[in-house]
RNA sequence: GCCCGGGUGGCGAAAUUGGUAGACGCAAGAGACUUAAAAUCUCUCGACCUUCGGGUCGUGCCGGUUCGAUUCCGGCCCCGGGCACCA
C-alpha cells in the first residue's frame, strides 16, 4: 500500500475495474427489487459545470446506496442535445451545430467517466439523433389524430430588423440581442398540444406525489391554477357583437364600470380605422416583450374605443377600452373591470377617470373608503339590485343562476395553465412532422416516412438566421395523401418535447417502437434528481407526457417520478465593470482578488490581470452570462474526483444552494488523506484480520464504541432523508474517534470495526478511495458487495443517561441518572443539585416537566 | 407584479421536527515537530460581564402562543429561484 494518498492512481485503477467487470451494466431481473435512479440529463454546452457535478454526484450517491442495499439499480445518462446555444456557437465558429454538439458530448462524457459515476453507458442516448426524435414525431402525429394537437395564432417576440422570432433570452431590456432595436409582439400560427385536457388529472394527482418536495407540489398546483367562475356575455351597444368574459368574482358583477379588450382585438382594430389616435395607441401596445413579468410590471395603459357594452344585469352602458394588459392570446381577449374590488382595475379607473362603485361591504360592518383603495376581500353585497344583502359566497351562485336562466352566461371551471405551444422558429431542433398541402390541408407525416430528418450538413456564418427555412430541399415534399407537391412544416419542436420522455427511452434504447415491455419493469423512476429551476416547466411537461404515453398504451403507470429531489443552485460571487455604453463585462472569480475586512466581509475587488478595481455584483447562480463559473476540471485534476464529490456533498444539504469556496475543497481533501493515513499505519495487522470483535472493552473503549454506533445510526437516518452533508460529518466524527484509540488488541478490534463502517458509509460518496482501501485492508473483494452496516443495539445501551436541568426554562445544571430511573428519582436527583437550588431560591415549585432522556424543567415562582 | 423558497458565529453549516443553539468542517490565533517551509499533531475560537464558580444577551426585525420557540402563529425587511421561446 502506498504511504501517501495518490488519487489519480487510485481512481484510474478503480475506474478500469468497474469498466472491465461491467459493474454498472444492468438488465431486467423480475426476481430482484429494482431501483431506477435518474439525474436530469445535461445540455452538451461544452464542458461540465459545477451544477452538473453536484447533480450527478447526488444521483450517484443515491444509486450506489441503493445498490449496497441489494437492489437492481439502473442509472443511465444521455444528452439533451437540441437547443439554442448550438446555433449561437455555430454562428460564432462557422461550424455546423451537429458537429459542435457531438464534439461536446464526447468531451463531457470523458469528464463524467473521470468523476466515477456508475452509469450503464450502453443505454446512452442523444436527443438530436433521428433514432430518438423519430418517436416523438410519431407520437405527435398520433396526438393529432386523437384531436390533442391543434394550430392557432400565438404571440412571439419579433425583431423588426433581423425579421426573426426571438427567444425570451434573446430579448435584453426590451431589445433584440443582435439588432439592438425594441422588439415587438407579433402573432404567428403555431402548433399546440392540449395539456389543458389533462389539467384536472395533473392537478389532482399531485396529491399522490407524496415523496416530492411540498414546495414543488405547491408551485405546480398554483401553476395549473384551477379556478371556478362564471363566463358571461356583454353585448356591444348598437350591434350584435358579443364580448365573452370570464370572472372568478361574479359577486362583484354589479360593480362593473368598464370592460377592457386586447389592443389586437377585432373591436379595437375596427374602431381604430376611423380613429388615428387609437391606431397609434394600438401600435404602441405592440412594443415590448411577451413574458408575464414584463406584462405584469408594465405601466397599465388604455384608451376608450368610443363604443359601449351592455351590462347583462343592469342594462347600463359601460365604456369599452383597449388596454395593454389584456392579451389576445390568453383567454378570450376581453375582461370585465370592477375598480371597487380589484387593485389593477382601481388604479386604471383612477388614471382615466372611470367611476368606482362600491358593491361589496366588509362583513363586520366596518367602513371602507373605496376611492382610496379597492376592497378585494369577500363581503356582503349592496347596491346590487336583486342580489342585495347576499354574502359573496351566496351571490356567486345567485348571479351565476340568474345569468344561466337567461342564457347570458354559465358557471365554468378555468385554468391558469395554457396549452403547450411546441413550435419553434429555429433550426437546431426536431422537425415538426406535418405537411401543408394546397388541396388536402394539413397532413401528418405517416410512420413509414418517419423520421423527418433534420439536415445536419449545413453551412453557418454570422448572418445565418435559420438554414431550415431557406432550404428548398427540405421544405419541398409530396403530399402523403394526394401525392401532389406540398410544403413541409419548417418549425421545429420545443426542446421540452425531447426532455419529456427520455427517462422512458433509457429503459429500452434500442426498441423498434417508441417503448417496449422493458419500460414497465423499470418505470416509474424511483428517484429523480435535478435543479429546482425545473420545478414547474420540465417536471410538469414530463408528467403530462407520461400520461400521453400511458394513453397510447406504452406504459402502465400514471406518474413518471416517484421520489423527487430538487437540488439547490451552485452559486458564486459575481464581478463586473460597467462599460461606456452601460453594458456590463463580467469577470471570472478565478481572475479576481477580493479584499476583505477583519470581519471577513468583502469590501473591494481587483482584477488580477490589470490590478484595477471591479464591482462586486453579489452571489448568483453560476452561469456563462455572469462568468462566475468554477471549472470542475481544474479541481478534478488537482484533487481527484473523490475530493470534488466529497466537497460538494459536505458543504450544503442537497436541496439548498451551495456557495462556492476554494478553501473548503482543501478541507475535503485533507479528510481523505487522514482516512488513508489511518488505514495505512495499521494496514499490516488490519489486512491480516487478526483482530476480531467480541473483545472485552474497557470503559473508554465502550464509550468510543457507543459513539461510533450512535454516529452510524445518525448517518443511516441521514441517508434515508438525503442529508449527505450530515453523513460526511458523521464519518469525520467516526474518524476522529478512531484516531484517539490506543494500540491494545481491543483497540485494534474497535479500529477494524470502525473502519469497516466508515468505508461503507463513505463508499457511495467517495467510491474510489473506499473501494481501494476496502480491498487493501482485506474486508473483501468489492465494497459494493460488502453489505450495508447496521448499528449494534447492545453498543448503544447506556447505564447512566445525561440530563439537563432547567429552572424556569434556563439551563442550570447537567446531571446523570441511572437508565432505569423513574420520574420521581430523576426529579430528586435534579433537585439535589446546588446550582438548581440556588435558582429556585425562595420560590415554590409549581410544576416539574421531565422529557425522557433529555431534560428536566422546574417551574418555580 | 404574481407564485415558491431562504435568512443561525469571521465563513459553510448542525440541532433525529416544540426540549442543552453552534456537532462537523473552513478561516484565524497559540503551541509541538522541523535548520526552515510545507505537511502533520495538540489546544482556543458567538458577544458582553466575571470574584473564573458562573452570569446576562444571542438563530433577519417587531409582536404572540407555551413551563420551554431556530422550530408554531400574525405583521414587516432583505436575498434567491420560477413566470410558459435559456435549459
Amino acid at each position: 500500500m502506498q504511504s501517501h494518498y495518490d488519487p489519480a492512481a487510485v481512481e484510474a485503477e478503480v475506474q478500469s475495474h468497474w469498466e472491465n467487470s461491467g459493474t454498472f451494466e444492468v438488465t431486467e431481473d423480475p426476481g430482484r427489487e429494482k431501483f431506477y435512479c435518474l439525474s436530469m440529463f445535461p445540455y452538451p454546452s461544452g464542458k461540465l459545470h459545477m451544477g452538473h457535478v453536484r447533480n450527478y454526484t447526488i444521483g450517484d450517491v443515491i444509486a450506489r446506496y441503493q445498490r449496497m442495499l441489494g437492489k437492481n439499480v439502473l442509472q443511465p445518462m444521455g444528452w439533451d442535445a437540441f437547443g439554442l446555444p448550438a446555433e449561437n456557437a455555430a454562428r460564432k465558429n462557422r461550424a455546423a451545430p451537429a458537429a459542435w454538439t457531438y464534439e461536446n458530448i464526447q468531451y463531457m462524457k470523458s469528464q463524467l467517466k473521470s468523476l466515477g459515476f456508475g452509469y450503464d453507458w450502453r443505454r446512452e442516448l442523444a436527443t438530436c439523433t433521428p433514432d430518438y426524435y423519430k418517436w416523438e414525431q410519431w407520437l405527435f402525429t398520433e396526438l393529432y389524430r386523437k384531436g390533442l394537437v391543434y394550430r392557432r395564432n400565438a404571440v412571439v417576440n419579433w425583431d423588426p430588423v433581423d425579421q426573426t422570432v426571438l427567444a425570451n433570452e434573446q430579448v435584453i431590456d426590451g431589445r433584440g440581442w443582435r439588432s439592438g432595436v425594441p422588439v415587438e409582439r407579433r402573432e404567428i400560427p403555431q402548433w399546440f398540444i392540449k395539456i389543458t385536457d389533462y389539467a384536472d388529472e395533473l392537478l389532482d394527482e399531485i396529491d399522490t406525489l407524496e415523496e416530492w418536495p411540498e414546495q414543488v407540489r405547491t408551485m405546480q398546483r398554483n401553476w395549473i391554477g384551477r379556478s371556478y367562475g362564471v363566463e358571461m356575455n356583454f353585448v356591444i351597444d348598437g350591434g350584435d357583437e358579443v364580448l365573452t368574459i370570464y370572472t372568478t368574482r361574479p359577486d362583484t358583477l354589479m360593480g362593473v364600470t368598464y370592460v377592457a379588450v386586447a389592443a389586437e382585438h377585432p373591436l379595437a382594430l375596427a374602431a381604430a380605422e376611423s380613429n388615428p389616435q387609437l391606431a397609434g395607441f394600438i401600435d404602441e401596445c405592440r412594443r415590448g416583450g411577451t413574458t408575464e413579468a414584463e406584462l405584469e410590471t408594465a405601466e397599465k395603459r388604455g384608451m376608450p374605443l368610443g363604443i359601449h357594452a351592455v351590462h347583462p344585469v343592469s342594462g347600463d352602458k359601460v365604456p369599452v377600452y383597449a388596454a395593454n394588459f389584456v392579451l389576445m392570446g390568453y383567454g378570450t381577449g376581453a375582461v370585465m373591470a370592477v375598480p371597487g374590488h380589484d387593485e389593477r382595475d382601481h388604479a386604471f379607473a383612477l388614471k382615466y377617470g372611470i367611476p368606482i362603485k362600491k358593491v361589496i361591504h366588509p362583513k363586520d360592518g366596518s367602513e371602507w373608503d373605496i376611492q382610496a383603495a379597492a376592497y378585494v376581500e369577500k363581503g356582503v353585497l349592496r347596491d346590487s339590485g336583486p342580489f342585495d344583502g347576499l354574502t359573496s359566497e351566496q351571490a356567486f351562485d345567485a348571479i351565476a343562476g340568474w345569468l344561466e336562466e337567461r342564457g347570458l352566461g354559465e358557471k365554468r371551471k378555468n385554468y391558469r395553465l395554457r396549452d403547450w405551444g411546441v413550435s419553434r422558429q429555429r433550426y437546431w431542433g426536431a422537425p415538426i412532422p406535418m405537411i401543408h398541402c394546397a388541396s388536402c390541408g394539413i397532413v401528418p407525416v405517416p410512420l413509414e416516412d418517419l423520421p423527418v430528418r433534420l439536415p445536419e450538413d449545413i453551412v453557418y456564418d454570422e448572418d445565418t438566421i435559420n438554414p431550415l427555412k431557406s432550404d428548398p430541399a427540405f421544405a419541398m415534399c409530396h403530399c402523403p395523401e394526394c401525392g401532389g407537391e406540398a410544403q413541409r412544416e419548417t418549425d421545429t419542436f420545443d426542446t421540452f418535447m425531447e426532455s419529456s420522455w427520455y427517462y422512458a427511452r433509457y429503459t429500452c434504447p434500442d426498441a423498434g417502437a417508441m417503448l417496449d415491455s422493458r419500460a414497465d419493469y423499470w418505470l416509474p423512476v424511483d428517484h429523480y434528481i435535478g435543479g429546482i429551476e425545473h420545478a414547474v416547466l420540465h417536471l410538469l411537461y414530463a408528467r403530462f407526457y407520461h400520461k400521453l404515453l400511458r394513453d397510447a398504451g406504452l406504459v402502465r403507470s400514471n406518474e413518471p417520478f416517484t421520489r423527487l429531489l430538487t437540488q439547490g443552485m451552485v452559486v458564486a460571487e459575481t464581478f463586473y465593470r460597467e462599460e461606456a455604453d452601460g453594458s456590463r463585462s463580467w469577470f471570472n472569480p478565478a481572475d479576481v482578488t477580493v479584499n476583505s475586512d477583519d470581519k471577513g466581509r468583502p469590501y473591494s475587488a481587483v482584477l488580477a490581470g490589470d490590478g484595477q478595481a471591479v464591482q462586486i455584483g453579489g452571489v448568483e447562480k453560476m452561469s456563462k452570462s455572469k462568468n462566475n463559473g468554477v471549472d470542475p476540471q481544474t479541481l478534478i485534476d488537482r484533487y481527484g474526483a473523490d475530493t470534488v464529490r466529497l466537497y460538494t456533498m459536505f458543504t450544503s444539504p442537497p436541496d439548498q444552494s451551495l456557495e462556492w469556496s476554494d478553501e473548503g475543497v482543501e478541507g475535503a481533501s485533507r479528510f481523505l488523506r487522514r482516512l488513508w493515513s489511518l488505514a495505512e499505519t495499521h494496514q499490516q495487522w488490519l489486512a491480516a484480520g487478526e483482530a476480531q470483535a467480541s473483545m472485552t472493552l474497557n470503559e473508554i473503549q465502550q464509550a468510543a464504541r457507543r459513539e461510533l454506533h450512535e454516529l452510524l445510526k445518525k448517518a443511516l437516518y441521514d441517508y434515508q432523508r438525503n442529508r449527505f452533508n450530515n453523513v460526511v460529518s458523521a464519518c469525520m466524527g467516526m474518524t476522529n474517534i478512531l484516531y484517539k484509540l490506543e494500540d491494545s488488541a481491543a483497540d485494534r478490534s474497535l479500529l477494524r470495526e470502525g473502519l469497516s463502517l466508515i468505508l461503507r458509509l463513505l463508499g457511495p460518496i467517495a467510491p474510489h478511495v473506499t473501494h481501494h482501501l476496502w480491498h487493501e485492508l482485506g474486508y473483501g473483494e468489492d465494497i459494493l458487495q460488502g453489505g450495508w452496516p447496521e448499528p449494534d443495539e447492545e453498543a448503544l445501551k447506556q447505564e447512566r443517561i445525561p440530563y439537563v436541568v432547567q429552572v424556569n426554562g434556563k439551563v442550570r445544571a447537567s446531571i446523570e441518572v441511572p437508565a432505569d430511573a423513574d420520574n420521581a428519582l430523576i426529579q430528586s436527583i435534579a433537585l439535589d443539585n446546588d446550582n438548581v437550588q440556588r435558582f429556585i431560591g425562595e420560590g415554590t415549585i409549581r410544576k416539574v416537566i421531565v422529557v425522557p432522556s433529555k431534560l428536566v424543567n422546574i417551574v418555580a415562582k
